[in-house]
DNA sequence: CATGAATGAGTGTTCATTCAT
DNA sequence: TATGAATGAACACTCATTCAT
């Protein structure tokens, strides 16, 4: 009699675990055996859920997406214009540790999404769409009148796309420096810079 | 008298060949028979002049870091405040083949620096001190009130760095997107939002 | 259920492998490889029973070691004083196949053990405590009067275990001249004189 | 103009830098690199001297015994029976640092030894012979009434043969317990012994 | 469903050896 | 004669993967 189990919910328990060794040890020390011991189960039981490696890895970035986006809807509900801009561009920095390890699960693929044009496109695509959200967003706060309609809000957006990647990327390599307190403040600043007008 | 060969010159001609591997094929790509292989000479001829393959990925990333500061000193030569504030953002894009090797170099040993505090501190720093630069262009812009002194120069350096390294790294992931033309031109709209005055 | 391997009953029978090959080839010809390959089994199952190559080889010996002590019991059991001291020497000696084996084995670490201090004592322990036992035996045939008190039991020994050490290596190295017949003669031959007064 | 050489000064002083490696490291531990290091000359020198590495360790055991045998020449000259046989043992026993070189060199090379039939008779003998001269020695002291006369003078000498060699192992092995000063003692005890009647 | 024994390709590295200079 | 650059085979070891149980 074979023991019944909740396939999507154990695929999910997996690949949580596999989040966690990639942010912890890189995509170099993740290793099917590592995986498997920070499981708590066997190596062999990771041959049931997926394919091969690469399965394991694309599907724990695909996860991680659906999660993201899901977390977005759930952030913006009510919220419009700048405000929701706001809680986008917040909800996509490394400013706690769920949100951390999430920023390090995407450096992670850069390595190998430089190696592959495939890859980098068929598989695991960049990432959530962000972009045409930050887009979205910045065009309704600007008919809104909240923010300046000087640039148009697909260059605005790109630029804090830009920051945000940018900025996540320093405060992973450099922690000291760009601890949270200060990737805040510097966030803060520029949001209120769209909404003030600059002096010259 | 032996077969002469000048220890120094044959070490770069095989860096710039690690360089290309990894550009191509990631850091996990990177193995000794690869680099051998691009190298045109035997896998055992990298043991003549590198201690490991360790000794090899950080004499890559160090040379790849001289060079940058080199062509630093080269480009910024007789320039000064805006000029060269704007030369130097310019300089660390990947805008042609060159610097897009160098900035898919940088990318291929995040992976590594995130796992590791030692690495990321004590063996291949994250590069050379670009924000320190921008600081005091910056500052001496300011000085020469070529721009506004409203915000801290450190702060609009963080801001600069991070779009460098945000717009690289999409240049890089989504290149039919961020073309180098987008890039560019995203750059330089930056940069002169920084000599004009915004208007609500 | 997977398959059930007896963890212990087969490091044992690769330890055993482990000896031929170390017996035929030398230390120096004894590579994992050529291991696997005595054992019929492939190279990497190796892995799974030792931690590295150094553990095999330290297993390999304190194994024989264990059996070599487990045998001595046996052949001692019911035995005293000479008799048994007798029984001690010749269990020692390469009179046979299978001690012909353990005498090469012992014989193959010494080259290691001489190199690193830290090998000869932490690690491979010279060997069973022969001496020890040599040394009681002696005190317990001299005790019953069996043997001459003239020398220390503790000198005796050691003339015994050093007649076996010399004796087993040229039996060893020039098995034609040293064969096991002429062995076991001398060997007889000293035992018999330690019972015997000398006349000048 | 080719430099003038001594080729046999050369090799001899080459191959003594072969003994003090192998009596350091071991024979696993004797490369042509560390070899070429302790010469003080390059790598590649060595492959004018000797055609191989093989070659290089069959010389340098060979010469160790041709020093050996000369100098038993020198010590012997003169000496008769008793005399000389006692100046022999004590000649190849490790009591200084020379001949505790010389003991190393043998017992590195029993290992390769132990592997090769052919190694073993053809190319490097087990050693000088010694029991030939312990055996006429014995002869000559039983003839001079020295010794007893009963035992054959070949028992007696491979009997002095097997200590030698079973004390000079354990000297090896054991330093700390085997001194100099003990197995001095032993083997002085032992000769002693052949010199003097056993009372019950 | 889950195990873990077993495989074999691939890794970084060491090393004796060759040879142009 | 002496060098050391270069080679390529062999090494111990790692790892993703397969599969009988």
């Amino acid at each position: 009699m074979p023991k019944v189990v909740d396939h999507l919910e154990r695929r999910e328990e997996l690949l949580e675990a596999v989040w966690r060794v990639l942010a912890r040890d890189g995509i170099h020390g993740t290793t099917i055996r590592v995986i498997a011991n920070e499981t708590g189960w066997s190596a062999g039981v990771l041959a049931h859920y997926f394919t091969d490696k690469e399965d394991i890895l694309i599907s724990a970035l695909r996860l991680s997406h659906t999660r993201i986006v899901a977390r977005w809807e759930e952030k913006l509900e009510g919220l419009e214009g700048m405000a929701a801009l706001r809680e986008l561009v917040l909800d996509n920095l490394p400013l706690d540790d769920e949100r951390e390890l999430e920023t390090r699960l995407q450096l992670v693929y850069w390595d190998r999404a430089v190696a592959s044009q495939e890859v980098r496109e068929a598989k695991w695509r960049h990432g959530p769409p962000l972009l045409d959200r930050l887009d979205s967003l910045v065009a309704e706060a600007q008919e809104r009148g909240e923010i300046s309609s000087r640039d148009k809000s697909i260059e605005v957006a790109e630029r804090l796309w830009g920051l945000i990647d940018g900025y996540s990327l320093h405060a992973l390599l450099e922690p000291q420096r760009m601890t949270r307190t200060r990737l805040r403040k510097l966030i803060e600043q520029e949001l209120e810079r769209m909404t003030t007008p600059m002096e010259v």
